[in-house]
DNA sequence: CGGTGGTAACTGGTTCAACCAGTCGACGAG
DNA sequence: CTCGTCGACTGGTTGAACCAGTTACCACCG
């Protein structure tokens, strides 16, 4: 389980962490602000200080505070309307899937509304991988296997970099989507692809037991290659099921520790 | 199929049509430039004119165009990067599902790329439909199927507004999906709900054959109550299966005849 | 008293001009 | 040729001002 850690002293101190975290102006006003909605301190329904106030007591210029609040409509969290305010909405009844990993940022890793978030996240992801997986049986075509043939294989290198792996892991999937010919599983795929650059620290921790993914990948592509649309649907469900609930449980003992 | 209309001359005109259509500058540009993008005439990859030149082209202020550049980066079909520019991104590797309604209102009816996002958003709508409706008769109340029964109830006295219609469609479809206790489904539901709002003609005609959905409502209901997952997802599978086709058979030939 | 219309005091939306802060390539010193 | 620097881009942030809807209040008139 050793990484790259212990630099030789006569080296450079190169190539270790990626780009530090820039944050900007308007990232840290959306988050504050979403927060507080995740938080309940802002309750839906309710209507928000004014522009002006609320730049004022935020210490940023309102143009700034604009931006954010923009931000935060787009993801359903509010709305504003000209001439009578901005007021908290209801995102289980307005926000996108896009929303997600940004809700899920916003809450405490012990919060219960945390684990229903990440478990019903997971319930979709498999109707939608086991689906996807079936489809792609049906459809696909001899580049299409080998296209996810070589992204498995380029999974072989990355066991050592989890985020690189979860990077990884999304371009098969990918390319399995694409031998569905299905745009608009594409795009749900991509709002799951901004995981690995949201939530590094969630991702790394999934993909812990990488040996056991290695492995899947050749299933899939059999399953695919089999072209029983039926059997790979059952066994992709089968298997996600395995491993999500094994995920679960770690996950549940883990955040025990720490409630509230 | 007569409607409100001739109003006798000593009545007043009043109560005829709803508020009208109130656009803002940024939403007009933000559209143009969403329309430019899905034409080609942006491609993917290529960068796009300074921020300052391109609202003296656009004759808007330049905080009016970024307001705008930042609604399409949100939905995925820009990226900013400080210092550097703008450049177009690839909205199928990008985008999320909640782009696809925009997406879909920045293409030409006769456009087959519109067929293809159309018959895709179906497909997964079918699969999810499913799905929630599987886990629904595992998992409902006796208080969840009263409030499907409720919803049903109430798109009888909607059977002639077609937008109405739709909307209470989605009520009753909410409550199926609260059955589940997955929020990310009703997240996913989320997306589809802005369809009424940002795509009436479309839905209009969707919902044009409304006496068939009427008695689906009994059917998905029983089916819930019966607790049987396996058979519901099976009839819904088919069920919409059919809808979904005859409405795409009726749509290619109505879209022919406009064809370029 | 009850409805009407004006109006004032909010709200968010847009514009202006200026400056801050990254990025990238040209160019000259070594 | 290599490397640092510098300048001319790029987007990001700010301040103040004004435009434009919304709302509630209130004087007015029937």
């Amino acid at each position: 389980m050793q990484k790259q850690e212990q630099q030789v002293p006569g080296t450079a101190t190169l190539a270790m962490l990626g780009p530090v975290a820039r944050s900007s102006v308007v990232d840290a006003v959306a988050d504050r602000l979403r927060a507080e909605i995740m938080a309940g301190r802002l309750a839906p329904g309710s209507r928000i200080p004014s522009e002006r106030e609320l730049s004022l007591a935020l210490g940023v210029n309102r143009l700034t505070l604009r931006a954010a609040l923009t931000r935060l409509e787009a993801l359903g969290l509010i709305t504003t309307r000209h001439g009578a305010g901005t007021v908290v909405s209801s995102w289980r009844e307005r926000a996108g899937l896009e929303a997600l990993p940004s809700l899920i940022s916003s809450l405490d890793v012990a919060d219960p509304e945390r684990r229903e978030l990440l478990s019903s996240l997971f319930e979709v992801r498999r109707i939608l991988a086991a689906e996807a997986v079936a489809l792609a049986a049906e459809r696909r075509t001899q580049k299409d296997l080998e296209t996810m043939e070589a992204r498995a294989e380029e999974q072989k290198a990355k066991v050592n970099d989890p985020i690189a792996f979860a990077r990884g892991d999304v371009a098969f999937v990918r390319a399995v989507v694409r031998a569905t010919g299905n745009v608009a599983l594409e795009l749900v795929l991509n709002t799951f692809a901004r995981f690995p650059d949201e939530q590094p620290e969630l991702v790394a921790e999934m993909f812990d037991k990488r040996e056991v993914s290695l492995a899947y990948y050749a299933i899939v592509i059999g399953l695919i290659r089999r072209g029983d649309p039926q059997m790979a649907r059952e066994l992709v469900r089968r298997e996600l099921d395995r491993v999500d609930e094994a995920w679960q449980r770690r996950h549940v003992v883990k955040a025990g520790r720490g409630r509230r």
